[in-house]
DNA sequence: GGTAATGTTAGACT
DNA sequence: TAGTCTAACATTAC
């Protein structure tokens, strides 16, 4: 799930449940997520604390804990994390590989099926994102700046969009939605796009991030004439019924109609 | 049992 | 040298 409308929604549903409330335990059950700290220093870190505000910058979540120190938790969902409140401990979710616990008695579990996330504690924020080299935020990037990164860029489009250097949070579930609706082949050599098509394709960018947004990033929820309301192999363009098709774009998936995307 | 899965990155390649 | 591409990571679900 998470690319940058889940990550912005795993935030809204942090900051309705978790906040202000004194954190009295932390369970480590896998510290393979764990990225440049130990169980027992994060722990250190965050008992007795509380959760603060929330900031998300791509796909990444920054958590502030309280203290006179500003420093954060660090949450990073790879492909297949999520969070979840809860109170009873014998329905706990399963892959839950850290758990928070409140004074109130619920719980905050982080999941992480693959353990391809990473949680951490970040005490100097803007040395933490230029260490991963992060572009801005895609929510945040404005056309004079895209255009730009992709002049400089070789290879395919869908690539450049999912390219957390040029800019963060675009993955390969929506850069197939924004070259749907953009009518862009997802194999389109960036340099051969002229400015009316980047145009297009930053406009579309924000807005199905956007709407995703406001969706919940639910696919039920999805406007019908989306591509993400049934990405796969049977299923029909929403726009002209054509088969819908897979390819392989540097080693990912890319689902596109041949119809309305051509190369 | 084979395949694919929403991310990142080290190392190979150009 | 620097940008791009590939494989690997670990686990589960179909």
């Amino acid at each position: 799930m998470p690319e940058l409308p889940e990550v912005e929604v795993f935030g809204q549903y942090i900051q309705a449940t978790s906040l202000h409330k004194k954190i009295v335990k932390v369970t480590v059950q896998d510290e393979r997520i764990l990225e440049n700290i130990s169980a027992d220093n994060l722990a250190e870190k965050l008992k007795n604390k509380s959760l603060q505000s929330l900031k998300r910058y791509g796909k990444y979540l920054f958590v502030r804990i309280s203290g006179d120190d500003e420093i954060y938790l660090m949450l990073h969902f790879g492909m297949s994390g999520n969070v979840k409140y809860f109170r009873d401990i014998e329905q706990q979710p399963s892959h839950m590989r850290i758990r928070l616990e409140f004074e109130n008695g619920y719980y905050l579990g982080i999941i992480s099926q693959r353990l391809l996330g990473k949680v951490g504690i970040v005490d100097d924020l803007q040395k933490f994102l230029e260490d991963k080299e992060l572009g801005g935020d895609a929510l945040n990037i404005d056309f004079d700046t895209f255009k730009e990164l992709l002049s400089h860029k070789r290879g395919n489009i869908k690539s450049a969009l999912m390219d957390q250097h040029l800019m963060a949070g675009v993955g390969n579930i929506y850069s197939d939605e924004i070259l749907f609706q953009s009518k862009i082949h997802p194999a389109c050599d960036v340099s051969s796009l002229n400015l009316s098509q980047k145009k297009t394709i930053f406009q579309q960018m924000k807005q199905v991030l956007q709407i995703a947004i406001q969706c919940s990033s639910e696919p039920d929820n999805f406007p019908d004439e989306w591509l993400l309301r049934n990405r796969n192999v049977d299923a029909k363009c929403p726009r002209c019924g054509d088969n819908i098709m897979r390819t392989k774009i540097s080693g990912r998936s890319a689902y596109f109609c041949p119809t309305c995307q051509k190369q």
